[in-house]
DNA sequence: CAGCATGGTGTACGAACGTACACTTTGCAA
DNA sequence: TTGCAAAGTGTACGTTCGTACACCATGCTG
């Protein structure tokens, strides 16, 4: 028989989606059709290849694997690679996405200004509170009270804006420019 | 005195982000300093207002709330919208993105041939694992041995894959067509 | 000032939990 | 084919958990 771990994982996996939260021995028992000292031995492997950790009192908690996805690189047909090969360190979108949480906001997108950039309308930016980005990124700045995004450029004249849409001007700022953020990722939804 | 909830929250956060748990109602209290059945009280109130849920046998799991991250709307310097106003239930972007874990694979873009659908280089897919997708999706089809990110279309010859960029011809499948999935989501880190 | 909701403490209890031990079945390798 | 490790079952046990009830202090409101 082949082994039947990935298909427990996966159930875990996905009540855990649901819940937010390890079941006790018990519920896995149910929930992969197996005793409960069955789940026993199949969260011990779980914690032996790093999917599961065990907090205080027992309690089952999920660990750095149990949030890895399988990443399917541009290779031909080569289903196997981990998800680690590319994404380095980060397992879950979140951690990869987001560096510094606390000063992380989430932008929706409104038009298409930037949209040669890959920025289309409804998408969401996850935009790094930081008044003085560098040159040459993409900002969420402030022009007339609206939120814009664009990237920063260097002129003759100063700083200004510039849109990916060649239907767009550049914005040359009248007195000042008020720069929210820069922008550090994007993610949408289909 | 204050409302001390919000610093007994910041606790609770913080040990979760440590433990990926949410500990039991005595390591709640000794966590924020109260007796145990002062930790119920705050939990209640933290249920009350949605930061909390209760799973089967009480124990406790984070709710919506819990995860909120600021969310800067489109509108004109309005700071304050919650994230759960455009992203719904979902908080994490790991959750807003992937519905099923189990069945759910990353796979990182190469070429430009999705560039109008605003899939780059370098982007990543969350692909759901479905040999039957809808028509009009975009999804990952295994054409010679080599994954291909397309547009599922249907013609009166049957089923055919056509690009997102005027550049590349549509893919009319000489036997038959393999779908590996369907793409349900995309991020990018720039 | 009386009333009452709010936040907190102490104690008690049954149920559910994690753990341990003994045993069975299966598949692979010597 | 014998041996052994892996995967799973059944039963039992002490501990911890969540829950409930009674009670106290504080602060706001009619």
């Amino acid at each position: 028989m082949v082994n039947k771990d990935p298909f427990y994982l996966g159930r875990l996996q996905d009540y855990y989606a649901l819940h937010r939260l390890i079941p006790s021995y018990a519920e896995i028992a149910s929930l992969v059709g197996v005793s409960k000292q069955g789940a026993v031995k199949f969260i011990d492997r779980m914690i032996f290849a790093g999917y599961i950790r065990k907090g205080a009192g027992g309690r089952l908690s999920p660990a750095n694997m149990f949030f890895a996805r399988p990443h399917v690189g541009g290779a031909p047909a080569g289903f196997a690679s981990p998800a680690t090969e590319v994404l380095g360190d980060a397992i879950t979108i979140d951690e990869y996405l987001v560096e510094r949480p606390s000063s992380t906001v989430l932008v929706s997108v409104r038009g298409d200004s930037m949209i040669d950039a890959g920025i289309h309308d409804g998408d969401f930016l996850i935009v790094e509170r930081n008044t003085n980005p560098n040159i040459g990124k993409i900002v969420v700045a402030i022009v007339d009270g609206d939120f814009t995004i664009k990237y920063l450029r260097s002129g003759s004249d100063g700083l200004f804006l510039e849109p990916a849409n060649e239907d767009y001007p550049n914005i040359y700022p009248e007195t000042s420019l008020d720069i929210y953020g820069e922008v550090v990722g994007q993610f949408r939804k289909f």
